[in-house]
DNA sequence: CATGAATGAGAATTCATTCAT
DNA sequence: TATGAATGAATTCTCATTCAT
């Protein structure tokens, strides 16, 4: 993309995983944009320039690059907030890092980028039931997960009250981005960033109101 | 379905009117069964026994027929709780009545039918994002309106405290089906009953704690 | 080929049975001249002027469409001896028929066109053995019963001296085409009319030498 | 096979020419197995554990590959009853030397391998005539000579009585092999060693009443 | 000499859509 | 109105062959 094929660049990541990267690259953008089945083997081929053989050499057929492209891009959108997860354990301002945490994990999650893979994977579930279940694995699942361990280290320090892990981690993840998720997959015009400020405030209003500290218990020593 | 194919019933109802019917219901199976791409016109017009130009009189091209499926089987699907959610308003149990709510809520969105209806809805929503909009009109946004509804007139029953109905709506059917929802478009396999029930009455705690009324609080008479 | 595509052809055989035969003689001419896997689709519908689909929606796919050009090519070419074989048995000059008979096997059997067809199926054989069988069957397995038929008569009638008519209808076969046969599948150029005549005379001689009345035999009354 | 792939072997014979075996080797089952345009360069590149640039400078292109491993597996098959022809030209008791020779007649040219090589260069005969021809010379014609040329030897010392040793080989040879090569070529079933035995029994009975000495001719001096 | 990677051309098959009847 | 038949355009994937190293 901004390396020219120079004998020199080869020599550091090889003319074939730059095309490999070529190919990634264009049929990511081109699934996202279009959809499985509206992008072509040809599409993609022509968008990395590069011939189709190349493209099957290096993903064997069209469904293997897409469930490539999907679960790169899942790790590429990572878990940008897996750190404010496990800072949350030791935090001393919690509901503050709450707010902070709803805030990027709704930010995050309705990404057009983001919304638009999910709108792949879900609209392939169907045909692809084992990427789907990967993803939601890597997604998700993974998220609650960081999430359940935080708030049981919170309820551990008393600075929450959480019988449930993981079940205060769905609720806290589901109030933050429920509404949002919903209505960003079936393309609802984004909310405006006050309208975020708002709906992380009272997602995170009910959810202490659920798990916090009763008001006027002292937290434990 | 229940007309037999007798000449009086076509005067009735037409030959025409029930071959679109059968187009209709053969186009609902499949799209449903199969996805919008993989699904041909030639299947659809073999499955309900008529030719291709007849499909293509009734419904113009293959696009409309799928808008038409779909906005279709979303109205047959119906609200099924919408007389619970108006019941609510009146409730003289509303925790109870909070339950059974969030219990048939849950179960309908669930329903496998219902699931494939949405992936197909969310996975076209890129190509058809008219669509995709008119159906989240009629069905979430609907229903968030009439539990928005519903929990103003508790509150000013005084049975709950909801400052914000909108809000307060997004929150309890969040709680209630967002985990399940996500999951199931993943394809993650199916809850146990008594996993929905503990899920609901998790929710709706979860959803008093914030809205109900403090304890200690008399009800306003 | 011959009649214009006009509405009263049309009501004679068809549109679509016209299309047929175009694409069975397109494909016919093109599958012996140039094998199968040498033979596109492509430059059949193009040969025969129809659409590719028109193609496939007569024959299904192009195995199918071969099996169905090689049994209507066998069928063709027929058996044009079967009624010389048939007047044998009541022959009144035996050797002369046999000969004539001889002539007319050998000229049938190693027809350029007999000899592509027969390539063609061998050369399919390992993938399409049902072909293969059904083919050997229906030419050479029925041309041997038929001699074996005749040459039992003139056992009967006492003209010749057969126990085994289908051991002796085998030798007469591969006595007058085995090795012009062969030769020809091998496209060893073809022999002369000369050559033929000397082939089908020394046949019958050594078929009458071992078949024949002894000389000195009388004929049964 | 038998070298070891030692250096001292590499002086020897060459890795190179170690490769061109394999990749012979690797070709000739690849196309007897799967005929001529089902086995791709790519397979055979494989099946010899060769890269394919490999493969094209030993052999140039397919088809060059094809006709080399065509001649060498027949020069491999070779011609293992030429002995016995020759043997035949002294022989004490020629009735049953021709039984035996009969025998290993039938035996090698319905040997499947064989039956699988004619059918490759019979069905390959109209794209590449010259390979076909060669075949045909090297094969039955180099038999048929053979056995023209013992045929002569027989009728030199009165042991038959042959005026046309060439006639009297083509009659002899397709009288023994004709209906079993034509019904392996077709792949019908084999024969059993019965059916073979009397298969033999009855060709040379044949042969020997049109090439035998007349019973109670004495043998010349 | 040997290789991993690349390619241009073309294969079979299918689709949404539209005539002609 | 309803249909059987037709079509142009694409689709995925493969092959024989050749660079660049």
């Amino acid at each position: 993309m901004h390396t020219p094929p120079s004998p020199a660049a080869d020599r550091e990541d090889g003319r074939s995983a730059r095309k490999r990267q070529a190919v990634m690259r264009a049929a990511t953008e081109l699934f996202l944009a279009r959809g499985y089945q509206a992008t072509s083997m040809d599409d993609i081929a022509a968008a990395a320039a590069v011939s189709k053989p190349t493209v099957y050499r290096h993903f064997t057929d069209k469904e293997r690059l897409f469930v490539a492209i999907v679960l790169d891009t899942l790790d590429r959108i990572g878990d940008p907030f897996r750190d404010q997860v496990h800072a949350l354990a030791t935090s001393a301002a919690v509901e503050a890092d709450l707010r902070a945490l709803a805030g990027s994990y709704l930010e995050t999650v309705t990404r057009p980028e983001v919304i638009r893979l999910r709108r792949l994977v879900v609209g392939e579930a169907g045909r692809l039931p084992e990427l789907a279940r990967a993803y939601h694995e890597r997604a998700a699942a993974r998220t609650l997960a960081s999430l359940a361990e935080g708030f049981a280290g919170l309820d551990r320090r008393g600075a929450l009250r959480v019988d449930d892990p993981a079940g205060a981690a769905a609720h806290f993840a589901f109030l933050v981005i429920g509404p949002a998720l919903d209505a960003a997959l079936f393309g609802v015009p984004d909310a405006t960033d006050a309208d975020r400020a708002a709906t992380v405030e009272a997602a995170v209003r009910v959810f202490l109101a659920a798990y916090g500290r009763a008001p006027g218990t002292p937290a434990p020593a």
